[in-house]
DNA sequence: TTTTCTCATAATGTCGACAATATAGGCTTT
DNA sequence: AAAGCCTATATTGTCGACATTATGAGAAAA
């Protein structure tokens, strides 16, 4: 799962982390309404709970609001998977640009032996680690370039998204050597302090990995 | 001012609304907590309505909440600036890459008239056309990529702060003629379609915007 | 039958009150 | 006098009730 170091401190943290969960996951629909009085007793809580939560899902893009009518969950589309894809290009090369420049040797290193421990693993035929491997070290790469807007866009706003795109669409997908592969390269690119290659390198992974997707679904 | 096309609805909008000018302007000051229940009698309007108002001032970054404190309006620093301009070139770069694919014709040529009004003003010698002439012509230019989320992201959000900068810390700023030239050749860019060098020109553009600003502010 | 208007209903928006938490100041203790 | 604890107070978090708005069903008119 997605490594969860946010600890919900008030009762709304906690709604919003479970709706977002249960958006993500697909336990509630993607294009399916909110009501706040539902989900107030659903989840036990207060409307007004319900309704930051629900204001926190928008700013993730996990669901539209329209001011006196309500939320709905947002509507997943070859488009806007398109469209989050390229901002993930923009943003992740940067991310990875950056990251060549600020990351410390030691945080380099323990990101080279992290890629070593998840090869081993996935060469054993641990499929798991596929996905886990590759989400850690997106976040490595983002919390490297010690940027907080960059953290906070992708972290805490796109990369939800993302999940939710490889959740119900059914992207566990093979692809897994290659992107290792891939991983490697821009590794090493941040290890060189190379920052023009890292931000190529990191946009061509997201690119591929996009027309990977894409072909998919053109195929489904 | 910044073209307001969006239109408060309910109260809170109208709340958010204001507090985001007093902030961006500098009325409430940077670093200024920010009381719900003083907010809610001085625009008299509820508590919950302030509270609303101020969650949706932190989506934009303007202000900083903790839970069970407070809020407090972001705190201005050239490390915050520096960031800032990192990911304004990311995203606009991409921006205009998107912007050579899919604005129309019309589109392109509607811009073009713009800039030679623009520059016909500037160059009668009324200043305040430069600054309105920046921000309308990114404004294009980012509606223009008909990408929803680098249209949210920035135009809601990053715009602000942006304005916030420029506002407090006295951007007036020559830059006039050059910056102007180096609209002129990413618009001929992205008339040519040239996708590549629309996203190298804007990055570029942004790059020695920064760098005014960064000579500015170690010079006071 | 189709269209339009009206109204009932159910949802969101707003409000004031209460509960839980953080913080500052004074008090005790060493 | 300094350090630590504790209480008073003010702020945020949560709640239920009321106000306002959107929406669909049904009646009336063409």
């Amino acid at each position: 799962m997605t490594p969860n170091n946010e600890q919900a401190i008030t009762s709304a943290d906690k709604t919003f982390f479970q709706l977002r969960n249960d958006i993500v996951e697909g336990v509630i629909p993607s294009g399916c309404k909110l009501s706040e009085t539902e989900l107030s007793t659903k989840y036990e809580v207060s409307r007004a709970v319900v309704r930051e939560a629900i204001n926190r899902l928008a700013t993730c893009h996990l669901v539209e609001r329209k001011a006196n009518v309500g939320a709905r969950v947002v509507a997943l589309s070859p488009e806007g998977l398109v469209q989050l894809y390229q901002v993930r290009e923009a943003l992740e090369g940067m991310a990875a640009r950056l990251a060549a420049r600020y990351m410390s040797d030691g945080e380099i290193a323990a990101m080279q032996g992290l890629l070593d421990s998840h090869f081993n693993k996935v060469k054993g035929g641990e499929s798991y680690y596929q996905e886990a491997g590759d989400v850690d070290f997106h976040y490595r790469i983002v919390t490297g370039s010690k940027n907080s807007h960059l953290i906070s866009v992708l972290i805490d706003g796109l990369y939800h998204l993302v999940r939710m795109y490889r959740v119900q669409l059914g992207m566990a997908g093979p692809r897994v050597t290659t992107a290792f592969d891939e991983h490697r390269h821009i590794v090493n690119a941040i290890a060189n302090r190379d920052e023009e290659l890292a931000e190529i390198l990191m946009r061509r992974h997201i690119l591929y990995s996009k027309n990977n997707i894409e072909k998919k679904l053109n195929h489904a």
